[in-house]
RNA sequence: GCGCCCGUAGCUCAGUUGGAUAGAGCGCCGGGCUUCGAACCCGUAGGUCGCAGGUUCAAUUCCUGCCGGGCGCACCA
């Protein structure tokens, strides 16, 4: 399914035909086949394709040569939409358009601006996006930045293509991790007070630990409070909450990440909430007991094994509070939940898929997006990291080093499902060989064009005011292609929750830029000097200037909408 | 052992949900700025799409079985 404004009309005009074919009972298969509409790899292959022909073969009972003619035969409308139809070998419909219903792709981008790309499939459904989602026991690491980076424009994806769109932050300050945070910083504040200190077994080693401590050493020192153990290692865990919780924030903040909503696991335990969930499956009957636990009956719904949510010693288990949460959510109305993950958490999709199911809905209605590890490299060489010893480069680090725009664009460059080699030296360098400066210089390079035409006093009209008939070069021709598909890549990028996609798409049209701003001259040479020497040097009317701004107009607007829906700026200079 | 993900140029990866002679960047080699931004462009080389079957008019794409790598299989989170 194709959605610029040409394929639709052209679209149309095969549908047509094909009705009309009918009609005359040159075809009879009683319901159409998905009509596509692809870019041919070859230019001697038209400039849109269709496969329709070799598809209803079956059901014709002819060669897909023989209907592709019949086809062809019906085209009313040729002389005002193509230039060429032909049909090649096995059944390819293979389709060249008139240049002025190109045009209309720089009317239409035109005429939308910002809004060019966007569709409104999800028409108004309200959707969670759940991502990042860190223990609030430590900064944020790389691995966190490109979850955050996914999840961000997942969202923004799915908010294009017409969904009502709500970003959320769960927070698991409940349970042992927490434990663990308060008595690592309690270690460490005995440690200051020079009293002996067992630091925990399995307690966080990171420095900043130590400098929670010590803040709470001064606080305590001017205080005369109570010294009962107990009470100041709450108070430990209360302060790194926290002050954990900010950094985390102000490192999204900083990321250009803002969540609308922040939800407090330990909100559900306070609330009742989770008994109110599982009480809620005891009624369903999922619920049983055996060996002292409370068990949900999972695999009534696939799941290859049912789960404890109650263990022997009374305490509930994560799957407890995440139940409880994914309930939540589902009680909030929201029709989609999407869950951005760690791939190494992958083995809970099924058991979450039982809880959607659990509690009546489709599995489908839970979205679960895998990020995979995150592999830094320095100039080639890996930079290892380890989270027992509390060695691991923090996303703070990634941005203060290679900017916001560039660890985004690298984050977002591969499908979020493959491990990433994320080099720091090359994220850095403004050079050629940095994808981020290469799509973001297009922008500015024709940001800069308006500046030149303005200084020279030369007109950039709106596209619709400009007569855009001189655009019939191939050059031309193919960047309006390139733009009159980006609907398509967004809502392609969008239905399947792969932004890389959107990424991929703004590097190409970014080298076609680049190519045609080496290749072909938009504005006349500085001071009007006749133009030169030998060939095919085309001529540079003020009528074909003036159509090629408009064309640079679209390009700039759509590589600044794929941008956008990044999460990366578009910078008017660099 | 079972389950999920990945295997495409020397390296890192795309591949439009089954289409035509499989693409890009990096790297190697060689070219291009007195004119709109050279953070750019142009050219050459590089492939049994892990292997073997199957479905189909058509398979890198779907199915099965192997091989190789990662991850997961807790009354941890």
């Amino acid at each position: 399914m194709s959605h610029g404004v040409v394929q639709e009309m052209v679209a149309t005009a095969l549908l047509g035909a094909l009705n009309d074919a009918k009609k005359k009972g040159r075809l009879k298969t009683e319901t159409w086949p998905a009509l596509t509409l692809d870019a041919p790899k070859r230019p001697e292959w038209g400039e849109l394709a269709t496969t329709i022909a070799m598809s209803l073969a079956p059901s014709e009972e002819k060669n897909p040569h023989e209907i592709a003619e019949i086809i062809a035969e019906h085209l009313t409308e040729t002389e005002q939409l193509f230039e060429r139809v032909e049909i090649v070998r096995p059944g390819f419909l293979n389709l060249t358009i008139k240049p002025t219903l190109w045009h209309e792709v720089l009317r239409e981008i035109d005429a939308r601006g910002d809004a060019y790309g966007k569709a409104d499939v999800g028409r108004g459904h309200r959707v969670i996006v759940e991502y990042v989602s860190a223990n609030p026991t430590g900064p944020l690491h790389v691995g966190h930045g490109r979850g955050a980076a996914v999840g961000q424009a997942v969202a923004r994806l799915l908010e294009a293509v017409g969904y009502d769109v709500t970003s959320e932050y769960y927070i698991n300050d409940a349970g042992r991790q927490m434990k663990l945070l308060g008595a690592s910083v309690y270690a460490r504040y005995r440690e200051l007070c020079g009293q002996p200190a067992e630091f925990p077994e399995e307690g966080y080693h990171g420095a900043y630990i130590g400098d929670v401590a010590r803040r709470l050493k001064h606080k305590l020192d001017d205080e005369t409070g109570s010294s009962d153990p107990a009470e100041i290692e709450a108070r430990c865990r209360a302060l790194a909450y926290g002050e954990l919780l900010e950094l985390i924030r102000e490192d999204l903040a900083s990321f250009g990440i803002e969540f609308q909503s922040w939800f407090s696991e330990e909100s559900l335990l306070k609330s009742g909430a989770v008994e109110q969930a599982l009480d809620d499956l005891q009624a369903r009957g999922l619920l049983f007991e055996q060996e002292g636990a409370l068990w949900f009956r999972s695999t009534t719904f696939g799941d290859e094994k049912d789960r404890v949510v109650k263990k022997q010693d009374g305490e509930y288990t994560y799957l407890a509070s995440d139940i409880a949460y994914h309930r939540d959510k589902l009680r909030r109305g929201y029709d989609l939940l999407v869950d951005v993950w760690g791939a190494d958490h992958h083995g809970y999709i099924p058991r979450m898929e039982a809880v959607m199911q659990a509690y009546g809905h489709p599995k489908e209605r839970l979205r679960v997006v895998l990020v995979q590890l995150v592999k830094l490299l320095r100039a080639g060489v890996e930079v290892k990291m380890s989270k027992r010893t509390g060695s691991f480069v923090t996303m703070r680090e990634v941005i203060d080093e290679v900017g916001a725009d560039a660890a985004k664009f690298f984050f977002l460059m591969r499908d979020s499902r493959t491990h990433l080699d994320f080099d720091l030296e090359l994220a850095k360098q403004r050079s050629a060989d940095n994808p981020v400066y290469y799509v973001q210089y297009a922008h500015a390079r024709i940001a800069s064009l308006w500046r030149t035409a303005a200084s020279r006093g030369i007109e950039c009209p709106r596209p619709k005011e400009t007569d855009i008939a001189p655009l019939t070069d191939p050059d031309e021709l193919g960047l309006i292609r390139k733009l009159s598909v980006y609907p398509d890549i967004l809502q392609t990028s969008a239905s399947t929750f792969e932004p890389h996609r959107v990424t991929y798409y703004l590097q190409q049209l970014a080298a076609l830029l680049h190519t045609f701003y080496n290749k072909h001259r938009i504005l006349p040479p500085a001071g009007g000097q006749e133009h030169d020497e030998a060939g095919s040097a085309e001529e540079l009317t003020p009528k074909r200037t003036a159509a090629r701004l408009a064309l640079m107009r679209g390009v700039q607007q759509v590589i600044r909408n794929g941008l956008t829906v990044l999460g990366i700026s578009a910078p008017e200079q660099m």
